[in-house]
DNA sequence: TAATAATTTGACTAATAGTCAATAATAATG
DNA sequence: CATTATTATTGACTATTAGTCAAATTATTA
């Protein structure tokens, strides 16, 4: 029926306006001051209708971080599929995760919030198996190069080592490290003029200490950046202002 | 005037009555139905008192956390004066810090909340310069080690890397790992079945990837883990029930 | 003991989450 | 097209909790 094909559309299109309008407010007042009132007089939608998307704020959080995670996906597999070896991939990868978190920096503000289980599990069991899963494709990508590289012989793990416990490493590194940016800590005062650049030097440290060729002396990785850079996110560098 | 002293004292009592009831009922119920009437309650004051205290439930959890921070560093602090080798002291500290979590996993839960300004911004500024300057006092203990590593020839940092940059990888990597291990996410279905062993393998890789001797594949690490579990943490170890 | 000062209380206001009966809009039927 | 049935939308309402403050209580001083 042509009628209720509309009635999806529109529907659709106002869970859009909601997650962007809650978005907004939230980079704006910080979720303690995010509230459903706001949410329905802003989208000019009454609180009820708000109710009939989401059960509470926090689902609306979740949804918001499930279309976040998908997102950063793209730029995941963008990076993953480089033309280079696998430890190039990699870099591509990591610098991807890096554009994606400067072009979306509201994201880390709920991300974080939600690593919290009290408020997470307020949200309904099936928008938190959808979020789990977006979680776990991202982390697949990166496993699934480290992966190609053991195969092609550039790196030999120990026989205690998996693939997905390096995966693990560089993910916790990379996001342990944009937590701390991203909360009010004082990381120049900590010494850290360029968390960044600390970022970038730390994975690849522990890539060559996982014996990962071509190791970082081995590489002009200031030339192989610029590289992916121009080949594979042109327009999100040039947005971001990175180079 | 002995009277005022009592006061005092009285007063120090009830603040940390408060702290504590908080903590266990944070553990129980999470942050979002943690309230300022439930504390009352429970610590037979009323909530006059405790507003006398704490502005809101938010300044609770900093202090909380004020106190966790100051605990870890203890377990740093001891981890740092190992009898051993700079590398051998880094990694006693990162036993520490393992231990400490494992011992007081509800630091965690509130850290986390914490991390989002929208939610430390509640607090008053004292509150937040005390937290900021603990968790500064921490960090410091570990690049302070580095620093003597480095003096002492054991690494060379290559010219574009610091010291604090260092620590500052050790750090991220061990705290994603930790904010990933507690919040409801299943590592288990991304491959990770031992998620403390990854964190220890990539610290060792990290400190590899630097140049920092004794290498990982130098030692026999296991024994030296035994060595720093019964010389620097018998009992915690023993209540923790790590070997 | 009376006067004064400090502390403690809980009733009160304000803000917001979440519900649901009433209303409005849309679709189906004859 | 008019009428009925269905579906979507509304916002007034209740419940919960944060945070305040005048009154009551307790302690200290003269």
């Amino acid at each position: 029926m042509a009628t209720s094909e509309r009635k999806k559309r529109e529907y659709a299109q106002r869970q859009t306006l909601i997650i962007d309008t809650a978005r907004k407010l939230l980079l704006d007042v910080g979720y303690i001051d995010l509230n459903m009132d706001r949410i329905a007089e802003i989208t000019e939608y009454s609180k009820g209708t708000i109710y009939q998307h989401f059960s509470c704020k926090e689902e609306i959080l979740v949804e918001m971080l499930i279309q976040s995670a998908k997102k950063c996906g793209t730029f995941l597999g963008r990076g993953s599929r480089f033309q280079g070896t696998p430890r190039e991939r990699m870099a591509a990868m990591a610098l991807g995760y890096d554009l994606f978190i400067r072009l979306n920096p509201d994201h880390f503000k709920s991300k974080l919030l939600l690593q919290n289980e009290s408020i997470r599990r307020k949200a309904s069991p099936v928008f938190q198996k959808n979020l789990e899963k977006a979680e776990q494709d991202n982390m697949g990508i990166v496993s699934e190069v480290l992966r190609e590289a053991v195969e092609q012989g550039h790196v030999q793990l120990r026989k205690d080592v998996t693939t997905e416990e390096v995966s693990f490493g560089l993910w916790t590194g990379a996001f342990g490290a944009y937590v701390l940016m991203f909360s009010e800590m004082n990381l120049q005062a900590l010494g850290i003029s360029d968390p960044r650049k600390a970022v970038w030097n730390n994975i690849h440290a522990l890539l060559d200490g996982f014996g990962w060729h071509p190791l970082f002396q081995d590489l002009n990785w200031d030339q192989t950046k610029s590289r992916i850079l121009k080949e594979v996110f042109p327009h999100e560098a040039k947005l971001a202002q990175v180079s």
